[in-house]
RNA sequence: GGAGGUUUAGCUCAGCUGGGAGAGCAUCUGCCUUACAAGCAGGGGGUCACAGGUUCGAGCCCUGUAACCUCCACCA
């Protein structure tokens, strides 16, 4: 091993071989432990369809921020990986790339293709593996999934079966979302709305027997007219009361149809009146089981149009609709246009234009599925976080229809449903049937549909643990505790597993719900293939870093909302860790002899292991110096906070914590303050220090694992470690709060210390005096805290760079001096010629004005009757204290501006 | 047509149950001070979108307005 770490922070070096350690070591292992609290997550599975992008990073950052920070918590935590086979999409991926090479699917048929699917699967689900472990996901390989192993094919099976003997799965023939690009049906979730500029086209239907001018409709299909089968008129409309019962002609092909009375027609809506074309639109289709209509299609599975269509039989659906509109213009049916915003269905894979198109599909009732979803989620079983989500979530449950599972695809679960090739009788098995149970012949065939992709990830909390089977990870791990997911997928997913969970496993699929947004780019667009930008995370984490992404993913958010990517938010996650890497170095440096051996550490207490041993909280052998106190009471606080921030999923505070912690508390002042000591010549205190600097940066390490993993257990390994903590950080205790840890005297001292380094700092600068001269300091203080600036004294000496500091009863006879008023004490610096007395007479005066300012609010405050009896007795109390300060400071000011005066004249 | 979100420093965003406005980046000044220039020290910069209201006290609670964003909604 090398005696301490590298110069530079260089990530690359480390984190792929600290992955491959943890792995080995078995690190993120968990198996069934009754003696420990299980914490459970399960990931929601990836695409096989490409590679992890920003999106995935931010997910897994915050499941694994969760997860590595349960474990340290004594947690028996797991985090189960998987991937999903994402039926359509892989679908179409695979179909593409089999085009490139001319072949079909047809071609190659449904053995052959799904052979295909299967080689994609294995070399894309390859690639999301590797690249989960590049992020540092601590997750138990050991029990990874694919929604179509044969466990989770057992799972569906199951679960179609028992629904479907529930009578809850049914085969209904009705109007479905069609997708004529990926041929197939859709369901209500995988239609998205898009406004789309449109027209609407009034024309006119004549009168079949020339009674009247016919009647007036507008449409934004007129394509969809030759599978016109009536006109729909409100009952109350007065307008067309005496044409109900009338039969008009579809205009050029004079086809006769009705006019019906329906109260589906809006009277303030177009001209009142409604074509009906019930194989075309779901409306339609209503009036039209109502009205006895049929229901002849004149738009095919491709948006092609029929035979129905006559001459524009085989033409697209909008070029049938150009040359339809110019033939109805010219033969003056065509009665006026409308330009028009028309919200429209598309295919949330393909974006191409649904169709509405009427097939026998498989459905699952949903009205009683959704009820205990619904329930769990008022009561306060199921928990958002932010809980704005639940609107969501309920608004989407208490408006669901059923859902539509069947899909013409080939990649995914197929039905199990036979059919009896002799008789038509269909039976619903887990494998196909021996004997036909209507007919007794032995001929079956399976449908051809496959499942809805979601239908499988619906099971996903419980058929990773084992489910159907009653296995003993399943009752000790469910239900899971978090699902962290985005928002965009509530609909398709969380809904889902929640009534499915209810509905299988009788409990919730997980207690709480934490949702976040999107990664946007640095613009705030979405990130999407069209746009080209899309950043990778492995070319992020190749120049920065696993560790600054992770740190920049967690810290960058707030929950619930969007974030976006920005370079030189990553750069300062970057430049973070390298701070931590080098004040290690620091410490490492001042902790080994030339051979690389430690140097001894002063021992806490009876039987030290003299480690410095992270969770020391008896100090009974050690002389600490009140900066160790403050240091050691700091961590103590900060601890409490992160530990409420990560309770609360507010990841980014507790990082943010941490970073504070580490960089102002523990780089800025107390690594400042140990150099002077270090480079001493008292060999006891040296031990205290050393003591003092591993403990802290320890405990350190471990609040920042969670969030930078790689960097921490890196430095971790250069540290001395007693026996109790022997092993790997990632599986280290987390810190606890600890009262034998709060110093607050040794707070206020070095509070004190840092308000007067501040201050003096502050006079050298503006006074443009050189850092390297030593100046003599004039401190006249109150007697309530003089104590307490003498303890500062060296402090005050030291990172001021003084030469002198001597505390005086009062300035008078001191001559020029420049000055600073801070809280308890009066700091005068000789200056001599340095000073420019108008501009110190300026910030005076500004500095009278202030105080003034603050003694007028204060004492207004005080003065107020409702503030002085309303107010709670701390903050009454703080107030008064602040008025006595400001009011002491004040006048001190005024002191000086009449000195500094004097001096401008 | 419904629902939700956002609006705080030049930029990106924090700000917990109401009690004296913060960070990162950018900018300016001075420093290669023996862990770190991916750094150190110091400074400037905000009528917390707007208008009302509640309160002793509002960035935070209530009402309304504006702008931007997102989701849901059966394409006459």
């Amino acid at each position: 091993m090398e005696k301490n770490l590298a110069k530079t922070y260089s990530p690359k070096e480390f984190e792929d071989r600290i992955y491959k350690m943890w792995e080995e070591e078995g690190c993120f292992i968990s198996n069934v432990d009754m003696d420990k609290k299980p914490f459970t997550i399960v990931m929601p599975p990836p695409n096989i369809t490409g590679q992890l992008h920003m999106g995935h990073a931010l997910d897994h950052t915050l499941q694994d921020v969760l997860i590595r920070y349960k474990r340290m918590k004594g947690f028996n935590a797991l985090w189960v990986p998987g991937s999903d086979h994402a039926s359509i999409a892989t679908e179409v991926k695979v179909v593409n790339s089999l085009r490139e090479k001319g072949i079909s699917k047809e071609d190659l048929g449904r053995e052959g293709f799904l052979e295909k699917a299967w080689e994609w699967k294995e070399e894309y689900g390859g690639r999301i593996t590797r690249q989960c472990r590049k992020l540092g996901d601590s997750c138990d390989w050991s029990k990874e999934r694919f929604t179509m192993d044969e466990g989770c094919s057992n799972a569906v099976k199951e679960a179609f079966i028992r629904l479907y003997n529930k009578g809850l799965i049914y085969r209904g023939h009705r109007l479905v979302n069609w997708c004529p690009s990926c041929m197939t049906s859709l369901s209500d979730a995988e239609v998205e709305h898009e406004d789309k500029s449109g027209m609407y086209w009034y024309f006119r239907y004549p009168s079949a027997d020339g009674s009247s001018d016919g009647i007036i409709v507008a449409t934004s299909r007129p394509e969809t007219m030759f599978a016109d089968e009536a006109i729909a008129v409100n009952p109350a409309d007065e307008r067309y009361k005496d044409m109900v019962g009338k039969k008009v002609l579809v205009p050029v092909i004079n086809r006769e149809i009705p006019i019906i009375a329906d109260p589906y027609p809006d009277m303030e809506k177009g001209t009142g009146a409604v074509k009906i074309t019930p194989a075309h639109d779901p409306n339609d289709f209503e009036v039209g089981i109502r009205a006895k209509l049929g229901t002849p299609q004149c738009i095919n599975e491709s948006a092609h149009m029929t035979a129905l269509a006559g001459k524009y039989e085989g033409l697209d659906r909008y070029e049938c609709r150009k040359l339809w509109v110019k033939e109805l213009e010219e033969n003056g049916f065509l009665v006026k246009t409308e330009e028009k915003v028309i919200p429209m269905g598309t295919c949330y894979r393909c974006h191409t234009v649904i169709e509405d198109m009427i097939s026998d599909q498989w459905f699952v009732a949903m009205e009683e599925l959704a009820k205990p979803a619904i329930r769990v989620a008022k009561e306060g079983a199921l928990k958002h976080v932010p809980d704005r989500f639940e609107k969501t979530y309920l608004h989407w449950l208490e408006e669901i229809r059923d859902w539509c599972i069947s899909r013409q695809l080939w990649w995914g679960h197929r039905i199990p449903a036979y059919y009896c090739e002799d008789c038509g009788e269909m039976v619903v098995d887990y494998d196909m049937p021996k004997v036909c149970p209507k007919c007794g012949k032995t001929h079956f065939r399976q449908d051809e549909d496959v499942l809805d992709t979601w239908f499988s990830s619906a099971l996903w909390p419980f058929s990773t643990l084992g489910w159907p089977n009653q296995t003993e990870e399943l009752k000790y791990y469910y239900p899971t505790d978090v699902l962290v997911t985005g928002y965009d997928i509530i609909f398709f997913w969380v809904v889902r597993m929640v009534f499915s969970g209810m509905e299988y496993m009788g409990d919730v699929p997980f207690r709480d719900v934490y949702v976040h947004g999107l990664v946007r780019d640095a613009q705030g667009r979405k990130m999407s293939k069209s746009l080209g930008n899309g950043i990778d995370p492995l070319e992020v984490i190749n120049e920065y870093g696993a560790d600054a992404l992770r740190f920049m993913l967690s810290t960058g958010i707030t929950p619930g909302n969007d974030m976006r990517f920005k370079e030189d938010k990553l750069e300062s996650a970057r430049n973070f860790a390298n701070k931590l890497w080098n004040a290690s170095r620091f410490v490492i440096m001042n902790l080994q002899n030339e051979d690389g051996s430690f140097k001894e550490l002063a021992k806490c207490c009876e039987g030290c292991c003299g480690c410095a041993c992270a969770d020391s909280t008896d100090f009974k052998c050690i002389n600490l110096k009140e900066e160790d106190k403050w240091i050691i009471s700091e961590i103590n606080s900060a601890v409490e906070y992160i530990d409420s921030a990560m309770d609360r999923y507010d990841l980014a505070l507790a990082g943010q914590k941490v970073y504070d912690l580490i960089w102002n508390t523990y780089c800025d002042w107390y690594i400042e303050l140990a150099k002077s000591r270090l480079y001493g010549n008292d060999e006891e205190d040296k031990k205290v220090c050393r003591f003092v600097l591993v403990m802290c940066l320890k405990n350190m390490l471990k609040l920042l694992h969670p969030f930078m993993p790689f960097i921490t257990e890196e430095i971790w390994g250069y540290l001395p470690h007693g026996e109790g903590e022997k092993g790997y950080l990632i599986g280290s205790e987390w810190p606890k709060y600890s009262d034998a840890w709060k110093f607050e005297k040794a707070g206020s001292i070095l509070n004190h210390a840092m308000d007067s380094i501040k201050a003096i700092r502050n006079i050298r600068a503006e006074a443009d005096a050189a850092p390297s001269k030593k100046l003599h300091a004039y401190f006249v203080c109150d007697s309530k805290c003089a104590d307490e600036f003498d303890a500062a004294k060296t402090y005050i000496k030291n990172l001021a760079n003084l030469a002198e500091l001597e505390f005086i009863p009062s300035k008078d006879n001191l001559g020029d001096v420049k000055s600073a008023v801070i809280d308890g004490c009066e700091i005068f610096i000789l200056l001599d010629d340095l000073v420019d007395y108008k501009v110190e007479f300026e910030k005076l005066t500004k500095e009278v004005a202030r105080l003034e300012g603050e003694v007028l609010r204060s004492e207004k405050m005080l003065s107020n009757p409702g503030f002085v009896n309303k107010a709670p007795k701390e903050k009454l109390e703080a107030e008064q204290k602040k008025a006595e300060m400001y009011k002491d400071m004040l006048s001190k000011a005024k002191e000086q501006l009449e000195l500094v005066a004097k001096k401008v004249k």
